[in-house]
DNA sequence: CTAATTAGTCAGCATGTCTGACGTAAAACG
DNA sequence: CGTTTTACGTCAGACATGCTGACTAATTAG
């Protein structure tokens, strides 16, 4: 299971089976990734009453004050009807705030109270290690790198939508 | 691949909310890549009445053959009653096979039909342009840095996870 | 022979998601 | 101004996926 370094020389008649294989790895690590940076904190959330659906939302919104909530359904992909469940929670147990955009008085803008604020600290504490140590052990070259593929992995590539694939 | 070592260099007196910020950008990104990646082709896997949680299963035993039923569930984190579950629609659908391991009767190993083995492919074929183009256009410096990094964070890593944290 | 290991099962419950049908307020538009 | 569209909320019911607990069966290890 050594390294891969040659790939610049990838033999363009190199078969198929190799390129999938490289590809694949990609999927079981960034499946083992996420299984272990998404149940990290776990704890703190049950203590709270919470699941991991209020956790995304929670984090999303953190990450975006005052986020619509059609933006946040963009984000979390699911429907309006999961997530206001999930919402009437995090309002119910005083985590979110929820206000008419001043602008457009029909979007609600999602914040976090301070009580939210204070849960999604102790979540992030809890993750935060395992994030620091896989960057900071990687370097910063390998973080860059990291990025880039994401960042491409995520670009929502319509083109592949269209294909009349069943999608 | 670069050296690793600068990572000591990132400005000490930077500010904690900056380190974080990047970190999270990761989580971000890990979120939304993962979200792209493990639905696509999720209209395939409809047309064969399985969900999710059926690829995931066919998708492991596909990339490991003859995996028994301990380490299938190590690997996905979920209860031996909710994998069987899982199990027992694929193994129904003819999906899957699953014979007494030769050494250990005791042991099933699960592989992939030839049936199971045309799904699994035509999933495959739905998220692999994807994976493709991500990682060619990353290049392979980026693609051994995303790997370094995934690496980094799927290492259960059992010193954080007995520090009296509660998990 | 007895223990431990590996797997499978039943029953019930919790969580998270979906579809479909409506309702309301505000903004956009002609 | 009246109509349509947008953004949000909700009710009802279903399905998918996960969990706990209790128990059985086959096989191997000590």
């Amino acid at each position: 299971m050594s390294d891969v370094k040659r790939a610049e020389t990838r033999p363009l008649g190199s078969p198929l089976y190799l390129r999938d294989e490289e590809l694949k790895q990609g999927v079981d690590l960034l499946f083992h990734a996420f299984s272990e940076v998404f149940t990290t904190g776990d704890g703190a959330l049950r203590a709270a009453g919470l699941g991991r659906a209020h956790r995304r939302a929670l984090y999303f919104i953190a990450r975006n004050p005052a986020l619509s909530v059609a933006a946040l359904l963009g984000i979390l992909k699911i429907t309006k009807q999961s997530l206001n469940r999930v919402l009437n929670d995090l309002l119910e147990g005083g985590y979110v705030e929820r206000r008419p955009a001043p602008n457009d008085r029909r979007m609600r803008q999602l914040r976090l109270t301070a009580k939210g604020l204070e849960l999604e600290e102790k979540l992030w504490e809890a993750q935060r290690p395992r994030l620091a140590r896989a960057f900071r052990d990687a370097g910063p070259d390998a973080v860059a790198g990291f990025r880039r593929v994401l960042t491409g992995l995520s670009a929502s590539d319509r083109r592949a939508r269209n294909t009349g694939e069943i999608q």
